[in-house]
DNA sequence: CATATTCATCGTATTTTTACGATAGAGAAG
DNA sequence: CTTCTCTATCGTAAAAATACGATGAATATG
């Protein structure tokens, strides 16, 4: 497996380097993420199951739309997909508002946008 | 909580359209991703941990290191590194080059830039 | 007012993820 | 050759995520 992978050649200065350092510096265990990247985070999280991946699509593709066209457009149950809206939801990438019996999602485009230029910032 | 939600208003016509249609068709439930979406999907999963997006914060700013590197500065035993690094290493986000009895890690850009576009054409 | 619809939430079973100690293999070092 | 270092993998316990039926609240409909 690991042949396959592409060469990265070590280099031995750092090596050597690095453990020199070692010698003198304590392990610290501090390396944290930043807020943003903190946020950031979540969002991926929200977006790494296919099901919601597939309700994002969904929203891009039908600006307004109730929980039930998406329940429709789903294999899976409405208590399922009402799940997978909250994580959506908590996690700022769309909205939704209460109209009548139903409820209406939206992309938060503000979100949406702030996530579009983190992932171009991060890397 | 729902009253924090933005104002995203319902447009009746639409919904009216909505029943008119859904009378006529059938619930498909085919609504599917496609490949490079599924693929997406998994990055951003294996990007969803704190912990991996450190490793890859890392990875960015000390370009060439190994695993011992990577498990100093994190606050996880060295087997939990070890598998978060092989999660980051199947999404194809990272790639490992044995050096002895090292291990060399470094951002695979190639897929980096890829993920990058993806996210760009998304929403 | 009685009934339908729509949807979020609750409770729960199942699956997956996460974390860690222990271990083993593959070199380097003495 | 023996020992030490480095790291991936195994086994496993604990936590989290996922999926669904049932329920209840809110509103529309008759």
């Amino acid at each position: 497996m690991s042949a396959t992978l592409p060469i990265c050649p070590l280099d031995k200065k750092y090596l050597y380097r690095k453990i020199t350092i070692m010698e003198q510096e304590q392990t610290l265990k501090t390396y944290t993420l930043t807020d943003d990247e903190q946020r950031l985070s979540e969002m991926m999280k929200a977006l790494g199951h296919p099901a919601r991946m597939q309700i994002i699509r969904y929203l891009m593709e039908h600006p307004q739309c109730i929980t039930g066209d998406i329940v429709d457009v789903l294999p899976l149950a409405q208590a399922t997909v009402s799940q997978h809206l909250k994580v959506l939801r908590d996690a700022g990438l769309i909205c939704g508002t209460i109209e009548g019996t139903a409820t209406c999602y939206c992309l938060c485009y503000e979100s949406v946008d702030w996530f579009k230029a983190q992932v171009g910032n991060l890397f």
